[in-house]
DNA sequence: CTGTATCCTAGCCGATACTG
DNA sequence: CAGTATCGGCTAGGATACAG
């Protein structure tokens, strides 16, 4: 298991070029894998579940398999994987509050108004 | 220029193997060029001149030629460099609450304690 | 001393095809 | 439906040599 510092270790769990639209995705309740592919529509397949994965792995996610036919296979956040929320209200009001070259919006903080509720210092766009 | 959200922003500044590390080193106080590549041993001076570069471009350091012979050059933190760690701060604070996987120490965090004074719910290793 | 210039490798990610 | 398997590109970063 590789050693890191506690800055280094939780960077390394959000590192994962679809992973925080996943834990938005996930953060409404449980997702289907189908329908995560859906939403997040230009990861493939195989990115997806590599990233899921290592989520799942690093404790963030949690995967339950329904033995139905068809398969069906539901994702969702763990107490952890919700906790880490403020990691990223903290990114934001610091991206926001210094960074100047931020107007554009992604997929993520297009919707992610609704996440952070009681902050009201900008629109995310 | 690339449109990204807040926490995409904020991540990519600090996104490059050495910026922590380099952003602890100047938290002191300037230093020279040749004094970063000495206490980061293990850095090529290619990268190392190319994080600056980059951290310079981001707004998160300030880079100061001296007219002199031998030349000189130093390197200082700028407010929004300094602003910065309170992410680190929190990125560290949820790591150390969150994740059970981080009993090692790094250079960044076995000496980051005096940066976060007033915190004390770990010691960083 | 403070960098550039080259070359090279590992890992992430995408596209596409295929499977239980 | 929920994935694997395979191939292939791109880029961050390392090693080494050289330059002003």
């Amino acid at each position: 298991m590789e050693e890191k510092c506690p800055i280094e270790s939780t960077l390394s769990l959000i590192n994962g070029k679809w992973k925080q639209m996943i834990l938005k995705e996930l953060s409404q309740g449980p997702v289907r894998y189908g329908q995560l592919g859906a939403r997040i529509s230009s990861v493939s397949s195989k990115v997806l579940t590599q990233q899921l994965r290592e989520m799942e792995h690093d404790g963030l996610i949690r995967r339950k398999v329904f033995p139905e036919v068809p398969p069906r296979v539901e994702y969702s956040l763990t107490e952890m994987g919700a906790s880490i929320f403020t990691v990223f209200k903290e990114l934001r009001r610091w991206g926001l509050e210094e960074d100047a070259m931020h107007r554009g919006k992604c997929s993520f903080c297009g919707q992610c108004q609704p996440l952070f509720q009681g902050e009201r210092q900008g629109d995310g766009r």
